[in-house]
RNA sequence: GGAGUGGUAGUUCAGCUGGUUAGAAUGCCUGCCUGUCACGCAGGAGGUCGCGGGUUCGAGUCCCGUCCAUUCCGCCA
């Protein structure tokens, strides 16, 4: 006889019912005449009963019982005495009958409980028991529900699921390949994809029209929390559609899922261009779940005597309202943040709007209270508001000031993780230059089109041409981009010199997709979202390592099947790989 | 590649300025207990202080190196 109901169903309706159940023990409670076992599975909890008028064989085996042994039993249901109201089968228990113990286990090196001892190395190397955990299946569940609604509401606009190959071709631009030998071509080697990037425009090509894939990436670079190599993206494309109709569609997918997964109704998304998130808040994904605007203050700080502000090409500050009474050694704290090498600032200028009106700078010795009046009016401080100025280089303090101003959010208690904030971050630059290799990269990928109006600069200010490119933000995290492509092969190949590809390397790397866009390529776009992190913003989670089943640690590794691994040198001579001596 | 933090009982951690036998909580084991659900009570077992070297009469503690983990910077079209 298989269970007739699961651990997490039986209420007070099944009163005086025989039912078999199946599942894990989670703890035995031997009070002497009465032991209590909770019994887990996927569904729930249910208390068992056992008791001296039982039979001394069952109470032998309730004796064994250890944590997560796996038995069966058959018993009845019957009301509890004492109820709890904590779980949803509280009201009953299982006056047990006949009990089966189906597997023996050893104690568990963490305890299985939603607030487990287990440090995250331990939950990693043994991660089927922490899977057990109800937060973590509780993730699970979650991406599972967040996965059909994609492709619910994608299936409903006429998109069509196609899968894209895995094994693929290396090119040199963007993140590293992991790489793949082939055997039977030696010396060869595959590449798996970073994104289905080339493959889903030539699904445009062939008329798909509306294509998505929930599918896996793979990047060869360094770890983060929300960054692992190999990693899951809502992938789209779709022809004879502009800028326009991929964020209303994306817009909706989104607020799709907020709806039906989580219930919430959110605004129309608001919208930015990438230049005044830079100049806003330093950043092409701004957290706008606060304001805390950057204000520019070159006008009413420079050329007054104080040469850390003179000698700048920005001075620009941010008010932290309501950390007027912040201590000194709070300041301190605040300074030594954006002195660590990770910011690398030389410093930091405050001005408190005390509580009785006054204005008191950290650089008085240089400014009067009318200066500091300009200062306040430009931050448009009141009392109890906290001013913080940096200065320097345009884009090095944009991004220093931005990193603090995240910290004052977070210290202040604006970066509330049951708000969400979208946005929509667009017209961002084509081209990016590269220090290391002395030329232009492109900033989201060599297929993205420059906008028609800016063309005329590629050859005098390259890096003033913007493309047609979004992102989408939530919550300061980068949650997909996009761009409408280009689909003629002239452009094409303008691009790629500009990118410092001769029509040779051009050629070798993309022939087929300039050949394609020989024969007939219609005007095309598309976007990509990462799962990962949508699911962590969903769950609530910093690290999308706990909405992964099974995820990869900080080095690269799966501690749980220890990989990667060596081969043996049987393999390598297979695959033609030199063996180390 | 770089910076920070950490590594002590099964687990999570404390261990100050170097000094007798390295502690706590929890888990585990044994006994008692008939309404628990973080059960309770009594007792018990449990340690290569990541690894290697150095300083010292003496190192968990200080120094050097190294490995591992983690966060961040670089990197991530």
């Amino acid at each position: 006889m298989h269970r007739t109901h699961t651990c997490g169903e039986l209420t007070i309706e099944n009163l005086g019912q025989e039912v078999t159940l199946s599942g894990w023990v989670q703890k035995s409670r031997d009070l002497g005449g009465t032991t209590f076992i909770d019994v887990r599975d996927r569904y729930g909890l249910t208390q068992l009963v056992v008791n001296t008028d039982d039979e001394a064989t069952l109470r032998s085996k309730v004796k064994d019982l250890g944590r997560e042994f796996v038995i069966k039993v058959k018993g009845t249901v019957l009301e509890r005495s004492n109820k709890n109201p904590k779980i949803s089968t509280g009201e009953i228990e299982i006056k047990v009958a006949d009990l089966e113990i189906l597997n023996v286990a050893k104690l568990p090196p963490f305890m299985i409980e939603d607030e487990t001892d287990g440090g995250e190395e331990l939950r990693m190397k043994y991660r089927y028991l922490d899977l057990r955990r109800n937060p973590v299946r509780n993730n699970l569940i979650l991406r599972h529900k967040m996965a059909q609604e994609i492709r619910k509401y994608l299936d409903a606009q006429g998109f069509l699921e196609v899968e894209t190959p895995v094994l693929i071709k290396s090119t040199p631009e963007g993140a590293r390949d992991f790489v793949v030998p082939s055997r039977m071509n030696p010396g060869e080697f595959y590449a798996l994809p970073q994104s289905p990037q080339t493959f889903k425009q030539l699904l445009m090509v062939s008329g798909f029209d509306r294509y998505f894939q929930i599918v896996k990436c793979f990047r060869d670079e360094d770890l983060r929390a929300d960054r692992q190599p190999e990693f899951t993206q809502i992938d789209c494309e779709m022809a004879f559609i502009e800028q326009e109709d991929i964020l209303n569609l994306f817009e909706g997918l989104t607020r799709h899922m907020f709806k039906n997964v989580k219930g919430l109704e959110l605004e129309n998304f608001p919208r930015m261009d990438y230049a005044d998130a830079m100049r806003l808040y330093g950043s092409d994904k701004p957290d706008i779940r606060f304001d805390m605007q950057f204000v520019e203050l070159n006008e009413v700080a420079k050329g007054l005597g104080f040469p850390v502000f003179d000698n700048a090409e920005l001075v620009v500050g941010i008010n932290a309202k309501g950390a007027a009474s912040y201590t000194r050694k709070q300041l301190d704290e605040l300074t030594d943040f954006v002195k660590r090498p990770q910011i690398g600032a030389t410093g930091l200028i405050y001005m408190r709007h005390n509580e009785d009106g006054t204005l008191k700078s950290s650089v008085d010795k240089f400014y009067n209270e009318e200066q500091l009046q300009k200062w306040s009016a430009a931050l448009a401080t009141t009392p109890g508001d906290l001013v913080l100025i940096m200065a320097g280089g345009t884009d090095k303090v944009r991004k220093q000031l931005n990193e603090l101003r995240l910290e004052m959010g977070n210290r202040l208690g604006l970066r509330d993780k049951n708000k969400f904030a979208p946005l929509w971050v667009l017209d961002f630059p084509l081209l990016e230059w590269d220090e290391e290799s002395e030329r232009y990269h492109a900033m989201h990928h060599p297929f993205t089109s420059p906008k028609p109006e800016d063309i005329a600069l590629l050859d005098s200010k390259p890096g003033e041409v913007r493309a047609n490119a979004y992102d989408l933000v939530i919550n300061g995290t980068e949650i997909g981009g996009g761009s409408i492509r280009i689909h003629d092969k002239e452009l094409q190949s303008i691009m790629f010199k500009h990118l410092g590809f001769t029509p040779e390397e051009a050629q070798k790397q993309f022939g087929f997709l300039l050949e394609a866009f020989e024969y007939g390529a219609p005007p095309h776009g598309g976007i990509a979202f990462g799962f990962d992190r949508l699911v962590s913003i969903f769950a609530g989670l910093d690290s999308i390592r706990d909405v992964i089943a099974f995820p990869k640690n900080n080095s690269g590794r799966d501690v749980m099947i220890d990989s990667p691994s060596t081969i043996d040198d049987k393999q390598k001579k297979e695959l033609s790989i030199e063996t180390t001596v």
